[in-house]
RNA sequence: CGGGGCGUGGCGCAGCCUGGCAGCGCGCCUGCUUUGGGAGCAGGAAGUCGGAGGUUCAAAUCCUCUCGCCCCGACCA
């Protein structure tokens, strides 16, 4: 031990955030940058917690009545044009094909060739191309409702990118309904807002505010876009999953008409709605620490490691038999809708080995030794714990008690997370209060600070971007669960009813 | 895209100002000794310094262009 740092990851949160985000990335072995511009490689570790919440979502959508399908991946430019917001907000961040074939160039190197006649736009989201299906499939009041969901990759060519959180391209899911009816349209749109909150609670643990997003802040297109708001551990607002009622504009744009039981000819309702490897960025900044990130069990890559000791090489074949049998017995076991997972690391590189599955943030590691053997149980430390803090159970008690173990750790971290947000939550009817909220003590390298400021707001364009302009701060939603009382304007001290969420997001 | 910073083995960095054999820590490989908390000793592999061009006897170092990354803005899931 000749060189302890005093956590795995540096810098720490504290120290510098956003590299610290950067760092544990890498030492979680999550992902990392490709050769190709703000692209990234997901890494099977992380891969594998997106093969979790991709599981986890599609049960609760199909639950809903959505039926998964696959759309083209290039969208004829006209389609873009359809619907005039809908241009407006994406075309600034559309990677365009116009040709199809290549050629060998004077320089020997290749060259486009073959122009295409009708560019191709790179799906950013799918409204369009989808819609144009939808108008096909729909003929009837009979036809619908129309319940699709898409697991795909989109891309937007966004000038700042970060692992996770901003990406070129990026995975996601894409629902899109069509209904016969407004009410029908927009009580779906709060369905799937709701399931993408039931699933950020119960499987990220990652508490969350249920909102509607202000006009300058909704989908381009969208009539309503709500919301569910998460906080991270720098206290800034991460939007972790939209639903959008698109009224009839989408269908207006595709032509989705349907004749009624009435025999009118009218235009469908659709809604759209998305949830990103985004979560995975705001998994991250939820639970990780300064040792590494730390996995809810739900969604964790895996659940448990076995890290066989062994000190003479005559307890190797015992000791091993034994984490293998405990590996078959413990993969056996049924835990919510999956089987645990176990990985068994043998390496023999001493305590360095513990501390990698500790970045990784693997819920449980389970040490075991001729000791252990010869006591017929485990040596057991936990991801929500301190390192150090580790505990002799035996190996049948372990067993019959793991799917409660990783409840509870699932249970801590989410309550975890929810006292952050609520220590970090408060009421503000004070503008010199609010801007010293919002703004850090250190001009030059400003601390970690602020928080999500509930204050009133007037309701005016003016005001939400003058409050962006001086602070960097946004109203992220305008929350279900506010008091309905009336007050002052944070900014215009005009009479206003409702407090909305601010906060300076990602 | 505007302002700033940075690209040197897998990771973190020094060297650059003042050109002269490419270094350090961690990691990795082999052997021995170790082993309940990021092991010790010995040996070893791995980088032509983001890329292209230029200046020079000589370039990681100076000049030009370019690509990428990070931070701040504008834009955004």
């Amino acid at each position: 031990m000749t060189k302890q740092t005093k956590t795995a990851i540096v810098p720490t949160r504290v120290e510098d955030y956003s590299k610290w985000y950067q760092q544990v990335i890498k030492a979680a072995d999550l992902a990392e940058s490709s050769p190709v511009r703000g692209c990234m490689v997901i890494k099977p570790w992380g891969y594998a917690i997106w093969e979790n919440i991709m599981h986890a979502m599609d049960d609760m959508f199909k639950s809903t009545g959505v039926k998964n399908a696959y759309f083209p991946l290039f969208i004829p430019l006209s389609f873009l044009e359809k619907e005039a917001e809908h241009v407006e907000g994406f075309a600034k961040e559309c990677a365009v094909v116009t040709h199809h074939r290549l050629e060998k160039g004077a320089d020997g190197g290749l060259q486009p060739a073959g122009r295409l006649t009708e560019p191709l736009v790179v799906r950013p989201t799918s409204e369009t191309i989808i819609g144009d299906s939808f108008s096909k499939w729909i003929g009837s009041y009979r036809d619908l409702p129309v319940l699709i969901n898409q697991w795909a990759n989109v891309v937007r060519w966004e000038m700042r990118t970060r692992l996770f959180l901003r990406t070129s391209e990026f995975l996601w899911q894409e629902g899109h309904t069509a209904h016969v009816s407004k009410e029908e349209a927009l009580e779906r749109t709060q369905m799937m807002l709701d399931i993408y909150a039931k699933h950020a609670e119960e499987y990220l643990a990652m508490p969350v505010i249920r909102g509607r997003k202000t006009a300058s802040e909704r989908f381009p297109g969208a009539v309503d876009t709500l919301c569910i708001e998460s906080m991270m551990q720098d206290r800034k607002a991460l939007q972790a999953g939209t639903s959008h009622f698109l009224g009839q504009n989408f269908s207006r744009a595709s032509g989705i008409r349907f004749q009624s039981a009435k025999e009118t000819e009218e235009y469908a309702w659709t809604t759209s709605w998305g949830a990103s490897t985004r979560l995975i960025g705001g998994l991250i900044m939820t639970h990780g620490d300064d040792d590494g990130i730390i996995l809810p069990p739900k969604i964790a890559s895996s659940h448990v490691v076995l890290l066989p000791i062994i000190r003479k090489d005559e307890d190797r074949q015992k000791v091993m038999e034994y984490t293998q049998s405990l590996s078959r017995e413990l993969k056996d076991i049924k835990y919510h809708n999956r089987m645990i997972s176990v990985e068994i690391d043998d390496r023999d590189i001493g305590g360095a080995r513990g501390w990698d599955w500790i970045k990784k943030g693997i819920p449980l590691r389970v040490e075991i030794g001729p000791r252990d053997i010869a006591d017929n149980s485990v040596f057991v430390a936990r991801r929500d714990k301190d390192h150090r803090n580790k505990e002799s159970i035996k190996r049948n008690q372990f067993v019959g008690e793991i799917t409660s173990i990783l409840d509870e750790i699932q249970k801590i971290l989410f309550d975890r997370a929810l006292s952050f947000k609520k220590e970090h939550t408060i009421i503000i009817d004070d503008k010199k209060k609010f801007n010293d909220y919002f703004t850090p003590e250190n001009q030059e390298k400003p601390e970690i600070h602020g928080g999500f400021a509930l204050s009133f707001w007037c309701g005016s364009d003016e005001c939400e971007s003058k409050i962006k302009e001086d602070l960097k701060v946004t109203i992220r939603c305008i929350p279900f669960e506010s008091d309905t009382g009336t007050g002052k304007c944070i900014c215009c001290g005009k009479s206003a009813s409702g407090r909305v969420v601010f906060a300076k997001a990602y």
